[in-house]
DNA sequence: AGCCAGTTTAAACACCCGTTTAAAATAGCG
DNA sequence: CGCTATTTTAAACGGGTGTTTAAACTGGCT
């Protein structure tokens, strides 16, 4: 394998779960059985080795993200918010069968990108992909035509925030339905609990605010 | 003003924009104008300040909430989930009569608390201020009794997670309703949008897992 | 074989970190 | 005032950080 990729796949285990600046070039390149100065030979310096390890996700999984979303958006029917968020399940876990655990690595990242280094990660993910985010607001709005693009955007956050955190902290959310309630789960178990939850909070009925 | 509340008011909101492992005791000091080792003279490491930033706000907030989900827990009339949450808003606001902005520097530290240092922090707050826990939990138990314990706390965590996160991120937020929705918000009509959404998340219909 | 671009290596660089030290300044009190 | 205990101060300590350097090594080419 090619000392680019044992940095990449030994990079973005320790980022997702330490974060990114708690995780230290010397932590990466000896995990990965390369030279310190590896790093910065192939892709110049730890941001841009941060951003290689988030685009190397994102291009294997946006593609499938917007032609699942573009299916729901061109269809007659109207859809449920739920079919909506279920067309993210698939894309996702196929992140499986590209890395080991890349789902949850994946997500974990994400939610990384979001508190680490102050948001950063969240233009380079805005202005890189943009696609994915204005396919998605297009699916909830046909899906629920009577919510206002605030009150979307409201809401759409929420979602990712409850995604982001839940998916950062999964390995001891797993742990604890383990332990207390005798329940094995792996991160599609997570999933499948976490959609029902966000269908309802985006479908919650409209107040009026004074 | 002492040297530890010079400290202490200094460190939090320092912690809250850019996390604890983010932020230097170099930094806190200048900008407290107290001598470097003051932290340790005053708080013995970085790890006792952090928890001391904490306390600070849990001793003020605890014994409010408390007593406010007593009164839910102790009532005849059985609750709605709304009410549940909104128990928590007049407790969480009157922190900003404690110290500027008190309540979104709170709320952002908790998520600071999560993410970061492998969530010792979480371990502090369940220990410390287990009776907050418990009775939210008896609270939504009152509202929602056919929820299964396993199920609520999975609900009960997605919620924590839209929370911290929202208010992580809140200015930006604010900043965004107000630039793209002409919308002027402060921090208590974040939470008024963000308690329809987690209310209908926990009240979401139950769903047979295979 | 000789050459050379591409890659790897060990060492050093300059800087920031949390913590400790011991001396100086300050405050409280008989 | 003079003594003591508390607090503040500047400086240093040991260690970790990302990055850079220049030399060594590679594999493929003529």
């Amino acid at each position: 394998m090619s000392t680019k990729n044992k940095i990449l796949d030994a990079a973005d285990v320790l980022f997702a779960d330490k974060g990114f600046n708690g995780t230290s070039l010397r932590e990466i390149t000896s995990q990965a059985n390369v030279n310190l100065a590896a790093v910065n030979y192939h892709f110049g310096s730890k941001k841009e080795l941060i951003k290689a390890v988030m685009s190397r996700y994102m291009d294997e999984l946006s593609p499938q993200l917007e032609s699942a979303l573009a299916l729901i958006c061109q269809a007659e029917r109207k859809p449920s918010l739920q079919e909506v968020f279920y067309a993210f399940i698939e894309p996702l876990l196929k992140l499986n069968e590209f890395k080991e655990n890349g789902t949850s690595t994946f997500l974990q990242l994400l939610g990384r990108g979001y508190t680490d280094s102050q948001g950063f990660l969240r233009w380079f993910l805005t202005t890189q992909y943009p696609d994915v985010f204005t396919n998605f607001t297009k699916a909830v709005k046909k899906a629920y035509p009577e919510l206002s693009t605030e009150e979307m955007f409201w809401r759409l956050h929420f979602t990712m925030g409850t995604i982001v955190f839940t998916m950062s902290s999964s390995e001891a959310l797993i742990d604890i339905a383990q332990n207390d309630f005798n329940n094995q789960l792996d991160i599609a178990g997570v999933i499948e609990r976490v959609i029902p939850y966000v269908a309802a909070g985006v479908a919650a009925p409209i107040t009026n605010y004074n």
